[in-house]
Formats: structure tokens, sequence, C-alpha cells
DNA sequence: CAGTAATTTCAGGAATTTCTGAAATCAACT
DNA sequence: AGTTGATTTCAGAAATTCCTGAAATTACTG
């Protein structure tokens, strides 16, 4: 089965943005085509619609599957492999951000707390080493977030990011009541 | 001046990890040199600390400067380009998130409305066309949510990253008053 | 305007990444 | 074991990205 136009669009879109992603133009189509159908399709389904060659769907794949971006599955009395994406966006929301914080932030954490044991060994040092810990020290503030977040119910999750801003209007409420909230964060966090 | 071994081995670090951030090595050293100095360089002093071509740290501070990482700053009586970070790491952030956005998600979901005009074509076309306004509508909410953020002043932003999962309480307490709460969303996000 | 210092541009070479077809591997069935 | 069909591996070709040195440009100075 050939494309639409619509799916066409979609594919190539992805395609393109894909090295603005982090992955490759392949990698990105395949995503594409397996995100919008209604069907797991196998590997040569793949081919046909992105039109490159078998051995490259195949590393595709992989990759995607390194991602966690794409479900293997089987289909009674057919030995080929076929793949999805998951049905629910915000399960690919959680996959992608979990992906990408394992691959661009956490080695990169685990750098500045190494980094931070060392004692600065010039003056000039000082500052650098400074500078380091407050990186170290935001990014772990993002981070404690993140998993937070990550470990709400997606109902939940929805529910606070359609509130955005407003969500200030109770803190700011519930301060007046409950003071020096910063103080319990890490008594609170570890419950 | 050469790196101290501390200095020497974040920036070597940045510059792995640039591939990886969408950037390339040298981009990713320069921005950890500026990012660890005390002082504004100029082009001189970077290409003494990275060890690579002038012309390579021309086109390197043209890019950090493309994504509004990097600021200009001159000197009296020296009419060379002197290169710092901003001071305060938030407003790093803030500019890594907007360019990220800019680059990596603005163009995909104009992509999105304007496939979402389509009038699916076939039956096939019909779960891809949901599938994409799906997507539209879950980028729209983060994207809005993110903008909501951006506009508080880094104290609150920071207030609330610090609470966490914690936030989820205020808003259940918040919501038994105040119930509906999903319903007012959009009239309250003109304002 | 000539001279000088700083920066930018750019063609082409180096390095890296992506992609392909052929061969190898794997797994189910006879 | 042998056959068939699916998948993976991998060496090298193709494409892309990165980097350099030389030349051009910009902008200040006398």
């Amino acid at each position: 089965m050939k494309l639409t136009d619509l799916q066409q669009e979609f594919v190539l879109h992805f395609g393109e943005m894909g090295s603005r992603w982090g992955i490759n133009r392949t990698v990105g189509q395949i995503y594409a085509v397996l995100f919008l159908s209604a069907e797991p399709l196998h590997a040569e389904q793949i081919v046909e619609r992105v039109g490159c060659s078998r051995s490259n769907v195949s590393m595709a794949l992989k990759e995607l599957q390194s991602w966690n971006l794409v479900r293997l599955k089987h289909l009674p009395d057919d030995r080929r492999d076929y793949f999805t994406t998951p049905a629910d966006l915000w399960e690919i929301v959680r996959t992608l951000v979990a992906e990408r914080k394992k691959r661009e932030i956490d080695p990169t954490l685990t750098k500045l707390r190494e980094l931070q044991w060392r004692e600065p060994d010039t003056d000039a040092d000082a500052h650098a080493h400074a500078r380091i810990a407050e990186l170290g020290t935001l990014i772990e503030l993002l981070v404690g977030w993140y998993e937070d977040m990550d470990r709400l119910e997606t109902a939940r999750l929805v529910q606070l990011f359609a509130l955005g801003a407003r969500i200030q209007k109770f803190v700011g409420d519930a301060e007046a009541v409950v003071p020096r909230l910063k103080g319990r964060r890490s008594a609170a966090r570890e419950g």
C-alpha cells in the first residue's frame, strides 16, 4: 500500500525534522509511518511506504527499539515481526523525555558530580568550580522535578499542565497557610 | 592561558555531548570555555583554549549567537569582540528551552495544523487524520504550559520546580473549593 | 586614503554519518 | 540435516557535516 498525500507529507516532515531531533531521516520517517498506521506493520510494508532498503529499515527499527519508541508484535501463523507505536500519546511523551534525559542529561550530571569532587587547583579554577557546582545544582532541581512528575498518573499530569500558570495562585495561597514550605522539601521527597 | 585539568575535562565533555545536543564539537567546547570563564574572552583566547582554527571559532560563535547563548561585549580601547555567557543560569535555561522549542517543536506544530485542514481522503486516512489531530492537541497543551511558565519570574519558577509533585496536594484541595476548574481554562488563559 | 587589526567567507579536504546490497545468521518447519 | 523465509550484519559507496587556510571584508587609526 502506498501512502496518501496526507500521510506522505507527515512522513516527509518527520524525516526532515529527524536531524534536529537527533535521529536520521529514515528513522524519523519510519517512526512517522508507524505512528500513523492503524495496524502494526512488518518490515516489508515499511520498505514500500518509505522507499528505502530493507537493511536500512532493519537498522532503523533497531534504533527505534533502543529508544523504546516502538513495540514488537506477532500475529498468529505469521513469523514476521510487526511494529507499532503505543496508542497512548502520553506514554510516547514519557518515553521520549525519559530517553532524552538518559542520553542528553544523565551523562553530564554524572560528569558534573565527578568534577565537583576535585579541589580547584588554581585561583582561576575557583570560579569554574563554582560554576560547575551551580550548574549541577540546577540540573538536579530540574531532574528531581521531572522524576516527581513522571511518577504521577497521566490524568493528574494533564491536569497540572492544563492549569499552567494558574497553579501559582494555589501555591501562593498554600504558602500563607503552611509557611517555610521550602525547608520541608527534602524530608517530603523521601516519603 | 591554558586550561586547568578541571576545565579541560569539562570542556571536552561538552564537546563530546555536542552531537547529542544537536551542536558540533567545537560549538560545545567553545560554549563550555565561555561558561567557565570569569572574564569575557575574545576569539584568539578561545583558539588557545580549544585548539582549533580561528575561522572555526568565528563560525562557532556565529552559531552560538544564533542560539542567543552568548553575549557580545566590548572593552574600552580594544576593538576586539569579547564573548560571555549570562551569569544567571536560569536565563540560560530559558534561552535553551526557547530555542529548542523554536527549532524542534514549532515547525512541527505548524505542519500539524496545516495537515488538520485537509479532509481525510480515504478510509485509511481517517485514522491518520485523527492521530495527527491528537498529536497537535497534545503539543499545544505542552507549549501552552511552557509559555505560561516562561512568563513567571524566576523566583516563582524555582519555587514551583522545588515543590515537585507536592504541588498536587494544593491543586487537589483547590479543586474541591473551585470545581469545574478545567472548564475555566481558556477564559483564564486569555487574561 | 593607506595601513593595520579583527572578523568573516568560502572552496575544498577531512571526518563522520547514513545507506545499500550481498552475505551471514536465525528460526520454524519437513 | 535441509529448505524456506525473515532478519541482521557489515564492508564499502554516497551523502552530509565539520574544519581549515587563504582570501575577502570590515572598521578603526593616523
